[in-house]
DNA sequence: CGAGTGGTTGATACGTATCAATAACTGTGG
DNA sequence: CCACAGTTATTGATACGTATCAACCACTCG
């Protein structure tokens, strides 16, 4: 039942949770992708590294969902899967290609803020009001599996484990806002480094290279989720580039220094100590 | 395609939220107080309007958990209920007082990411992993229930009400987020208009005065919280004083021109149209 | 009464937005 | 196949908002 990501799995009694939570410190190197180190004994640390945390679902809690996920449906690049407003009827399992999700601004923008590939599941933030919160689109020929949440509802009511999935999906929801909230903390090359990083784990989650990969979101796209300028973000890239950290060529890129780039959002602190810990 | 949402009133039979959705759009003059405003047709319109959405339970929710809320405790001033990292066990329904929640950030500060008053629930984002991922540390003494989530767990296997509920509970944790990111968007005086404005609101509901109160937290807090330095926030209030849209004597804000105030946050944004709407 | 916390205000530095020009690429229709 | 328009990305010059550093005041608490 559940998702659990690493192995090594620190028997601790969770109370239910049978995550465990400490993964990777960005303090430290990251030696390639191994997971689950306890944390240095400090209880809570720097909150980015929740920013690392594995946005899919392991392979039991997606089993659960397939006997509901019945329902495929394509999605053109470019096209939306939901919007803002629409009546809430389904949640989203991504079975391929990615989407992005976005919140429409007063003055007719759009703020990105999350995307998701295969296997994570997005629309959770519509079940608060019955209307979805936010709007999806493919940023290339997309395929998803739509369930229909009051079956999902249903299903939990008498399922505990199923119960269980949804409500930590949900939870895990919240505190990648959490994280991404974070991210205004740094400064624009920490943003960059910490999303390359993070989607370069997550494609590598799902079979591709941790270290050369194609974006699929424009600078723009990157921009708004960032809270960055499309062209402050070309310039980050830029100067990635001279400092040989990454190749890049428009959407490909090429990590070149991981290490460097994870000390990137170490260093590269807004400099707000906003108040010191009381300890 | 597109946009769409709205009103009608459509009395859509709501998935299952009792919560009128349908709020204050910060565009139009706020009379008062009145909420469910059919939003003016424009499309998915400024999303932070979501952020005077209420936070608290309708009665017969808060009902509905009063049957679990036997263990009561209180936390002084400036005392921690929990701490990001602490194994998960309890949810906590505020009864009086003010709690912050805060994330630790790398460098040994903290980033506030919500504040939280009577009748609001606070650390659902614990269920994800089993342990906290933020702290709540108390602006004054405050009382709580706390809510043994297993407990909550088994009661919502049987009760698809109370399944219901917390799923909407966490769900409105992920909507209230986004709200907060979008904060981003404005610039110093808008943000802290919003954060008046909602904070205005949330206190109305709790029989307070809409137009005169006492701020629980400091600068610093309330900085932290906008993505601001306290200084920043010190001088905007005292901006606001010289407009005369506000008295502030330290903690003590008055509210003497609320449409305006209602107006900073549509004027000042960050010029931001990320991106044109494709219509 | 001195130390500590919280708040205000000023001068200045710095990061990113903004405005603008250009280039590379993409798809379209003649 | 080539021209043409429309995105997308890069780069430069400059403007502006807020952080930063610092001095100072008010208030509280031993």
């Amino acid at each position: 039942m559940h998702s659990n990501n690493q192995e090594k799995a620190t028997p601790r009694a969770g109370v239910e949770s049978p995550v465990v939570p400490g993964t990777i410190l960005p303090r430290q190197a990251w030696p390639g992708m191994t997971p689950a180190v306890p944390p240095t004994s400090e209880g809570a640390g720097h909150h980015l590294r929740d920013y690392f945390l594995p946005r899919g679902m392991s392979d039991a809690d997606l089993e659960c969902l397939e006997s509901l996920a019945l329902n495929r449906r394509k999605v053109r690049s470019a096209q939306t899967l939901y919007r803002e407003g629409d009546p809430f009827v389904f949640v989203y399992l991504v079975r391929s290609g990615t989407l992005k999700s976005s919140l429409a601004m007063a003055d007719g923008g759009e703020r990105v803020n999350g995307f998701y590939m295969a296997g994570e599941l997005t629309g959770l933030d519509a079940v608060a009001y019955g209307r979805h919160a936010s709007s999806a689109t493919a940023l290339e020929d997309t395929e998803v599996s739509a369930i229909p949440y009051a079956q999902l509802a249903k299903l939990a009511a008498g399922n505990a484990d199923m119960q269980g999935l949804v409500a930590r999906l949900m939870s895990r929801e919240i505190v990648r806002e959490h994280s991404h909230a974070l991210l205004s903390q740094l400064r624009a090359e920490g943003r960059l480094a910490a999303f390359l990083l993070n989607l370069s784990r997550r494609l590598k989650a799902r079979g591709y290279s941790l270290s050369e990969f194609h974006l699929r979101m424009t600078r723009a796209d990157i921009g708004s989720y960032l809270g960055l300028k499309l062209e402050t973000v070309s310039r980050t890239f830029s100067i990635f580039q001279q400092q040989r950290l990454l190749e890049v060529n428009a959407r490909h890129i090429h990590i070149i220094d991981r290490d460097a780039l994870t000390r990137v959002f170490e260093t590269h602190a807004h400099d707000d100590a906003w108040q010191k810990p009381e300890r």
